[in-house]
RNA sequence: GCCGGGGUGGCGAAAUCGGUAGACGCAAGGGACUUAAAAUCCCUUGGGGAGCAAUCCCCGUGCAGGUUCGAGUCCUGCCCUCGGCACCA
């Protein structure tokens, strides 16, 4: 036999990923394709310590589904881009001292050949990045369409204030109260005017679509509790000052049992409802809360606290004069700010109205002692509602009261409005100009981009006020409207908003004029495939999908839902512990492509566990793929000594291939694999124990192969003839008749336990199977002369014999 | 507290509809080849027990019950763990 090359995949990857960039195999016709296919992953963000293994995890699983795509036929888009703005890259470049501008093409320089080297089938014509002003001018102009409907506005709001970062952050971007890129650092609470968009006014529609979208559950279930919708009703009390407290409640039922009134401390009704001797306690109580950052009197103490405000309400159901009092544990940004106190039935009333000694009413019948919670009770002490069970009388009562007009239905969420105002330097500026006379104007189109001037003192200070305010001659500008001196908006843009539409910039980048071209996007969107981390469920995918629906109805696109199939993948873990550079148990995936190759490591990573919960990073089992490749790598090249028309395959291989095909399609379709591979060492292994090799084995391994292993696949095509990519040949077929023929072996149970096996032709009737299973030795054991009393047959797998 | 994943050998994991638990891989042990090692190939590998042996029996998918001819899978109640939300009325 003559001796095989020896498998080098530095040597082969570079081979193959050179003609690939020759040969523009990458590159589909975007403007005559026959079967577009919109393959996208999401792009990273260019970190200065590179492309690390779960990049890499994500990367490649993307990437293994395009290929699939492109070897069934269609014409897949497969971009690739950098989120490179933000306050992440800023704090780094802060951190080591180099102005963000020069940092990030080095960073994203070694993003480039990171991802080039591990072989994913990128069409780099349309490689984007949010910080090129190509780009950012289409950022500011979407910016600019919800201004001017309305959409975009600036609100007073108490806002999520990072003293670390010196910049409002999103609710989105604090956890458990501290900063995300900060996890030692509190948000603090501040009142700024601030620009936000308008999300909330589409959270039923964000919610319901969610229904339709072929997404993974866990992210659905993500947006879904995030969104947080609450059916309810706002009933109104009324005061004797002649002012109306309207409340929101999930618990209409429940009226008949508040017995008193809690308002925010922030509460516009306060002054008008505060007693004159109550007035030094209160605002003694309203400042003190002021003082307390969001998070202690959000997530801190739970102790409750409060203050009477000396007046009293009138609970519309019972008629009775009810004490009002303000108190930290209600929210002015939830509802109406206000509520109506139920403590036998809610467990926080029951708290503050068992500290300040408040009465306590039940009104639903319970066994449990107060609060109970419960919906499934009956309605006591509550007029001619009792007897009902409360579910049922929810509607009754709110229709009784609203006669009178004291009360309505009401929907609420949890969604806040996204507030995108950020006071620092790396990000697009907000393309505001604001005049004494006309107000917030917004920048023409035409003098688009507001391009971010190339200060070198761009560090945020403590002030509130944006750094860019210190560059003067940037700051001050006419008025476009009525030509006064004005001053520009010196905010930046979250870099949330770069991200929330690059998938509609793709497949257009060569364009200028226009920030997507209707033809290009009619053909490729929306996005055929998305595949992504759950870390971005309510932040990039929700904001993504809020941008698109106002796009439409603004007439901009031709589709509400970006993404209609996305699928969340796992994480990679190190150590049972998420990758960080503070643990410093980041994976930097080089040094393994290094010594193992690009298309080892790729299938390693998929073989770690299944694609949608990653896994724990250990190297260990990378040589069992190495393994596996070397098996494949010498099968081809024995079967490149067969001649082309080979001797048909033993019947067993022939079975195996065939389910193989079959197993192999459907995991990688739906993404599982861990097992397509596993299917295809199974198959390998067969092969090599039968002596079975040649080209019909072979060749269509290499194609099932080809997107798990694509430089390997490819040489191997190469090395048996073929003159074009392998990426050119036809997905494989199989025959469900080939798969399933031949003989089965069916498991004979007596009572449940197995006792033997038979051997049997597929198809084999239950009485055959009976026959032969009462003369088995070991199942005449356990049956004993007794009579069979049932027996159950599952065709081709099993007899169950009852005595 | 609420909402979701998940708990299977020494390890990563498999197991369409309820139908042979542990595929595939790692690690480990034994053997072959070799002067030797590496590589490669072959065998063993959930636990316990019986037997000279081929082989056979019992137990086993977080815990306790249940449904079923049959449960890793379905139902009830717990425990642990990971993730999300959280004074959200």
């Amino acid at each position: 036999m003559t001796q095989a090359p020896n498998y080098d995949p530095q040597a082969i990857e570079k081979k193959w990923q050179e003609r690939w960039a020759r040969d523009r195999v990458n590159e589909p016709d975007l403007d005559h394709p026959r079967r577009p296919f919109y393959n996208l992953m999401m792009f990273p963000y260019p970190s200065a310590e590179g492309l690390h293994v779960g990049n890499m995890f994500a990367f490649t699983g993307t990437d293994i589904y395009g290929r699939f795509k492109r070897l069934q036929g269609h014409d897949v888009f497969e971009p690739i881009g950098f989120d490179a703005f933000g306050i992440h890259s800023e704090n780094y470049a802060l951190s080591v001292g180099t102005h963000p501008a020069k940092l990030i093409p080095e960073n994203i320089e070694t993003f480039r050949r990171q991802l080039k080297r591990f072989g994913g089938m990128y069409d780099w014509r349309h490689e984007l990045s949010t910080t090129d002003p190509r780009y950012y001018k289409w950022t500011q102009w979407i910016f600019l369409q919800l201004f001017k409907a309305g959409l975009a506005f600036r609100k007073q709001a108490a806002v999520n204030w990072c003293p670390k970062d010196m910049s409002v952050v999103a609710n989105e971007q604090v956890i458990n109260g501290y900063c995300e890129r900060h996890p030692d650092t509190r948000v603090e609470q501040r009142f700024l005017e601030q620009w936000f968009f308008a999300i909330t006014k589409y959270a039923e529609r964000l919610l319901r679509n969610l229904d339709r979208l072929d997404w993974s559950d866990s992210t659905r279930m993500l947006q879904r509790n995030w969104i947080g919708r609450s059916e309810g009703a706002e009933l109104v009390f009324d005061t004797p000052s002649g002012a109306r407290i309207t409340v929101f409640t999930t618990r209409p039922d429940t009226v008949f049992g508040a017995t008193y009134m809690v308002l925010a401390p922030e509460h516009p009704l306060v002054d008008t409802l505060t007693a004159e001797e109550r007035r030094p306690a209160v605002n003694a109580y309203r400042r003190e809360v002021q003082a307390k950052d969001i998070v202690s009197r959000r997530v801190g103490e739970r102790t409750k606290t409060g203050v009477f405000l000396g007046s009293y309400a009138r609970n519309p159901a019972t008629g009775e004069a009810i004490p009002l009092w303000i108190a930290d544990y209600v929210l002015m940004e939830y509802g109406t700010g206000a509520i109506m106190a139920v403590p036998a039935h809610d467990k926080r009333d029951f708290e503050f109205a068992t500290a300040f000694q408040l009465s306590i009413r039940r009104v639903v019948q319970s066994d449990e002692p107060p609060p109970s919670v419960t919906e499934d009770g009956v309605m006591v002490n509550s007029g001619q509602f009792d007897g009902l069970p409360c579910r049922g009388a929810q509607k009754k009562i709110v229709a009784w009261l609203r006669e009178r007009g004291l009360a309505t239905s009401q929907v609420q969420y949890r969604l806040h409005d996204w507030c995108i105002s950020r006071q620092r330097y790396w990000g697009p500026p907000i393309p505001i100009i604001y005049c004494d006379r006309c107000g917030p104007v917004g920048v023409p189109e035409r003098d688009l981009p507001v391009v971010l001037p190339l200060i070198e003192d761009f560090r945020p200070d403590a002030s509130g006020v944006s750094p860019l305010a210190r560059h003067q001659e940037w700051y001050f500008v006419k008025c476009p409207q009525c030509g006064a001196r004005g001053r520009r908006e010196t905010d930046v843009s979250d870099t949330f908003l770069d991200s929330a539409w690059y998938f509609l910039r793709y497949p257009s980048t060569e364009f200028d004029d226009r920030p997507w071209d209707t033809k290009r996007t009619k053909t490729w969107l929306p996005v055929t495939s998305y595949i992504g981390g759950n870390e971005h469920a309510v932040l990039h995918l929700l904001y993504s999908r809020f941008v698109t629906m106002a796009l439409q109805e603004l007439g901009h696109v031709h589709f509400e839902e970006p993404f209609p199939k996305f699928r969340a993948h796992g994480l990679i873990i190190k150590d049972g512990a998420k990758m960080s550079k503070s643990r410093g148990n980041v994976v930097i995936p080089d040094a393994y492509i290094q010594k193992w190759g690009a298309d080892t490591f790729r299938m390693y990573l998929m073989f770690l566990g299944p694609f949608h919960e990653g896994g724990d990073f250990r190297e260990e089992g990378i040589t069992g793929i190495r393994r596996f490749l070397d098996k494949v790598w010498q099968l081809a090249h024995e079967a490149t000594l067969t001649p082309a028309a080979s001797p048909a395959l033993p019947a067993t291989v022939e079975r195996k291939l065939h389910q193989t095909i079959r197993k192999v399609t459907a995991d990688t379709e739906s993404l599982d694999y861990n097992t397509a591979i596993a299917a295809m060492m199974e198959y390998v292994n067969l092969v090599r124990e039968q002596g079975a090799g040649g080209r019909q084995a072979v060749e269509p391994l290499l194609v099932l192969l080809a997107p798990y292993a694509p430089h390997l696949s490819e040489e191997l095509w190469e090395a048996l003839g073929h003159d074009r990519s392998i990426f050119h040949a036809p997905w494989p077929s199989y025959d469900e008749r080939l798969a399933a023929a031949g003989d089965v072996e069916i498991v004979v149970q007596v009572n449940g336990k197995v006792r033997g096996r038979l051997t049997v032709s597929r198809g084999a009737t239950e009485a055959q199977v009976v026959a032969l299973a009462l003369k088995d030795e070991s199942v005449r054991k356990f049956v004993d002369g007794q009579p069979v009393r049932k027996t159950v047959y599952v065709q081709d797998r099993l007899l169950n014999l009852v005595v």
